[in-house]
DNA sequence: GTTAAATATCGATACTTGTCAATATAGACG
DNA sequence: CGTCTATATTGACAAGTATCGATATTTAAC
């Protein structure tokens, strides 16, 4: 049932499936500890061509989880800290445990009857 | 020629994975708080229907997100605190901190081991 | 055993994504 | 301007995934 569209992501659900490949997340990998890595790098990194890379680079940095900047002919890469912030956040989401996290963010929760009818 | 394909997913991408779709994460987000759902409660409330569910919900199973157990005729599902503590512990991953997990977080979850954390 | 209710599995189909070859674009440099 | 290098984009196809209808399985109740 194709109705709804897949034009309105979840930010949430955009981040989680842009770190969801294993390309992808080798390419995050190699970014850590890192300040910036040029392009070319990932190519031999990583096993597939140049131009998947670049389109994988492209989804990473749609879903805000790296940056890129150019540099000459080449453009490097970087991860953007807001991203282990939200990943975090959905952690502490999965947690249920309203710690660090204002309570603004918990305004899903409910149900905990087990058996009992839904409502209708 | 397509790639071999690996058929061994690394679990943290197939955590991920388990997550990044806006069906499942719903599911996910129905149990945040709870004790344990009926599956006949999460075909109400995702706009599919109920075989699509159960797949979604075998995926989230079998990516450790989630946990079954059988009450009566029904199943009942709860998540699993450790998942939440892999994805906390890819987030620290991100921001480059070396898997050191602060101690407070722990107090919900019954002694889950860091999920092996990742040396090096 | 039969029936009923709840959930899982199967088979088919449409949709989405990953991949590469070819090509285009952008900057550096002569 | 022409050329070279590096990266992005396009187009096409393969592979994977989501979904549903039909059916099987499981358990409870009779």
């Amino acid at each position: 049932m194709p109705r709804s569209k897949t034009t309105f992501v979840d930010p949430d659900v955009q981040l989680l499936h842009a770190l969801a490949h294993p390309t992808r997340l080798s390419i995050v990998r190699e970014l850590i500890g890192t300040s910036e890595v040029c392009a070319c790098d990932f190519t031999s990194c990583c096993d597939v061509q140049q131009p998947t890379v670049s389109h994988h680079l492209r989804i990473l940095k749609e879903a805000g989880v790296i940056a890129a900047e150019r540099r000459g002919t080449s453009m490097v890469y970087r991860l953007v800290p807001a991203a282990a912030d939200r990943l975090r956040a959905l952690a502490g989401e999965l947690l249920g445990t309203p710690r660090i996290i204002p309570a603004s963010s918990f305004q899903r929760s409910r149900r905990v009857t087990p058996t009992a009818a839904r409502p209708t």
